[in-house]
DNA sequence: CAAAAACCGTACAAGCATGTTCGAGTTAGG
DNA sequence: CCTAACTCGAACATGCTTGTACGGTTTTTG
């Protein structure tokens, strides 16, 4: 039984603290980061893809995930965070200052990049993992496009004759459904982030019948 | 090996021509028909459900099926066949000869019902399945849709500044989105029902700007 | 440079899903 | 009623995946 790291959050050796847990050695981080980078890639192919072809496209030992994650399910469990984690940096540099409809379309295009990947580990966990834990990343990650879509509402940019949670979930359905169509093939990404924006931006206006 | 029908669809044995295709007997035409049933239902809660549990869900013997279906694939198959039957049978009634508002608001309406196990069908086809016959069944579905929304096009009623598939796209995507809600159960049927239409009309009216 | 830490491949046990075979029981239908 | 069709359960072979164990080799790191 070896050093198993539940949290391999702590990507930073920057001679911080001298906290009593000792640093895995380099090669061990670099295979815990090469065989986070194959989840994620193999898991957006096949949702169940198995750990011997994560571990093959890794480029390490079967054994060796082993070694590191005691589970399935842990690993599992890492690679959402390792999502998540990437998901929350690459959204709070986005600046929700300005109006709603800006800030909207800030968001779905940062949120572009990382939807499909995000997607695909969320559904690979969400079968294999007790429910809240998946629960919890999905509502913190919405909690930024929430709030944007209710100050919208307020300054009477957006529609109020539907639910906020409706709106919410029409943003992410459609932003999830043009990610299918690129990766299918059928729209360029250029082209269907275009088509993106303007769609939601029609579906969240206020009714002007 | 028993005789393969890997066409399950003369269900109506209505002494119709004198085909030298001799009917099945009663009681196998009822086992594929609770075979068939028991499949949609399990896929539609796990895609990848097995032939065991489906065989046990249809209250048959394992090795009944093998006697029906020579493959999983090939039940599959069947299923996916039955299926496409069944979203024909209700949507060939739906009147679509309104204004393209109207018949949006209709064909939507009776989608509703279907889309859910007709996705969750073919999300399991999907992956196990040639690609072409899964192309198939879908491209001939969407059909009416497709006719709809030129149709609304032409006489200004939809938008055309994204092209004609997007806006296709859009509509299954949001409906899709709306099955997922329902099933999860954030959202009423009803509820739902009148937030999808009211959001698709949004999406597909023309810019007013 | 040497010890500790991490790596590798192979092998093994258990579990599950897919197909197949067999023999015996049950049911439909002429 | 009697035969052919159908169903059933159990058993077996196969293959894939998970998780564990062992011994030998490479890489860090102090």
């Amino acid at each position: 039984m070896t050093a198993h790291r539940s949290t391999p959050t702590p990507a930073k050796p920057t001679h911080s603290k001298p906290s009593q847990a000792k640093q895995p050695r380099a090669d061990a981080r670099r295979s815990i980061a090469a065989i986070l980078d194959a989840a994620i890639a193999c898991l957006r192919d096949d949702p169940s893809a198995s750990l011997g072809e994560i571990a093959k496209a890794a480029g390490v030992g079967r054994v060796t995930v082993y070694s590191h994650f005691s589970n399935r399910a842990e690993l599992l469990q890492a690679v959402l965070d390792e999502t998540m984690r990437r998901s929350h940096e690459s959204l709070e540099d986005v600046d929700l200052s300005g109006a709603p409809t800006e800030a909207l379309t800030s968001l779905v295009g940062a949120s572009w990049t990382i939807v499909d990947e995000f997607r695909a580990v969320l559904h690979a966990a969400q079968r294999e993992l007790p429910a809240d834990a998946v629960h919890d990343a999905h509502g913190q990650v919405m909690e930024r496009l929430r709030g944007v879509v209710e100050r919208g509402r307020s300054s009477g940019d957006f529609r109020t004759d539907v639910p906020t949670d409706w709106l919410v979930t029409t943003v992410v359905t459609l932003v999830h459904g043009a990610a299918d169509e690129v990766r299918a093939g059928r729209f360029g990404m250029d082209e269907a982030a275009g088509y993106l924006t303007s769609t939601v931006l029609s579906a969240l206006a206020p009714r002007s019948h």
